[in-house]
DNA sequence: TTAAACTGGTGAACACCGTTCAAACAGCGG
DNA sequence: CCGCTGTTTGAACGGTGTTCACCAGTTTAA
């Protein structure tokens, strides 16, 4: 009964090709430049054939976003973990977010797919899928839940709020970066670092936060953050 | 001799109605929907004739972007100069930047093209175009500048980093909420709000920013703020 | 072993797209 | 009236995402 199986691997085979090839031509020639005759082209197979694997252009994206959330979520030096376990809880906050915007360095193109393209918005709506990203979500809130315990937060800051203004500090410098729009003399590393450090300041000033507490586990965008961990 | 002068206003009626349809189209279905044809038909002209006025459908985008600057640098209603004086420094601050966000909401694709969109990044390369936004930019500087002289920031605090900064974090809710990634009971306002406190409340903790000053006048990118004032 | 069913891949086509260009056209100065 | 200048056009080029009838190879059933 290996038969079954080896087709499934075949299919499983040419949809990983499709992918590799489309991400190959993205980051290499920009998200504009990317057809389907091209990733069918270096593929070696005709362009409908795509459309047995990927229901449409804009999956393939969608698909390669998704990768971007587990690359994200999941790093490749195994290191990170212990070496994190080490810092007290400031710090640790302080390296998990900063990874976000390390990750809008290394991969530019998955960063503007995951958090800044508006032509891939379905992230938004795709619950089950992102189900590893919601988990790594808790972790992130978890570890902001022991900073507010150890007072290093004040008990009115509420982890979701906070890792929301975490991550907007970090997305507003890396989308200023992607987008070209800093001048010559600013440099975008120190601008994150200073947004990280600024933010935190302000959570740990006090601020009377008017943002509700919110649902963690249901919320349809729990795909939002998800960095280290898991 | 005004003959020439007909002409002239002939064509800058052409542009605009280009640009009027092309804003109406992409307002009213989104960036990808527009195209040359749909313009030209919207106009009662041939798809050709758009190219003497726009040497491409970037271009056109462009103008638009420049118009979306314009916009917000230029409020409608005229009182707000006058109520701005009434505040103090800081709530002044408030005010400024918190226009920034209010402007998402209101001009969600020309905020999009103005600071997300990476398939318009020529507005960083194009100095004198936008002269204007130079000035409003210096405005909001000065701004910033007052509050750290009237004890409201730390001497510390360079203007042109806390100008960066506070952008960055409403930058960061904006494109979190124009590209759908919060949950359902996050409210992007609140949020919005508190990201602007909560930078502000760093700002005034003294925080170490490890941004270096940077030359205000001549960086590329001075387009990038500019909110009422002029 | 043979016939039938199914499968994945293909070529050709459709309806678009941005862009270019020779030709037609308009209105103006002489 | 003619020539000139600048605007507008139709037609075309090469590209796009997507669909669909068809075909060959493989699997299954008789």
């Amino acid at each position: 009964m290996g038969i079954k199986e080896r087709q499934e691997r075949d299919r499983e085979a040419v949809r990983r090709a499709i992918l590799d090839a489309a991400r190959e031509l993205f980051v290499a020639e920009g998200f504009r430049n990317v057809s389907i005759r091209k990733i069918a082209e270096r593929i070696e197979y005709s362009p409908a054939a795509i459309y047995s694997y990927f229901s449409s252009k804009d999956d393939i994206f969608f698909a390669l976003a998704e990768e971007g959330f587990r690359l994200l979520g999941h790093p490749a030096n195994e290191g990170r973990r212990e070496q994190l376990e080490a810092l007290d809880p400031l710090e640790r906050i302080r390296a998990v977010f900063w990874r976000v915007y390390e990750f809008s360095r290394q991969h530019p193109e998955y960063f503007a797919l995951m958090f800044l393209d508006r032509s891939v918005p379905r992230i938004s709506r795709e619950y089950e899928r992102f189900a590893f990203a919601h988990e790594t979500k808790r972790h992130v809130i978890a570890e902001l839940e022991r900073c507010v315990q150890a007072g290093v937060f004040p008990p009115t800051v509420k982890p979701v709020v906070a890792m929301r203004l975490l991550i907007a500090g970090l997305l507003g410098i890396a989308a200023l970066r992607l987008s070209d729009r800093l001048g010559p003399g600013e440099d975008p590393d120190l601008l994150a670092s200073d947004a990280l450090d600024t933010v935190i300041a302000g959570l740990r000033a006090g601020v009377v936060l008017k943002s509700a507490e919110v649902d963690v586990a249901c919320g349809p965008t729990d795909a939002l953050v998800d960095q280290q961990a898991s």
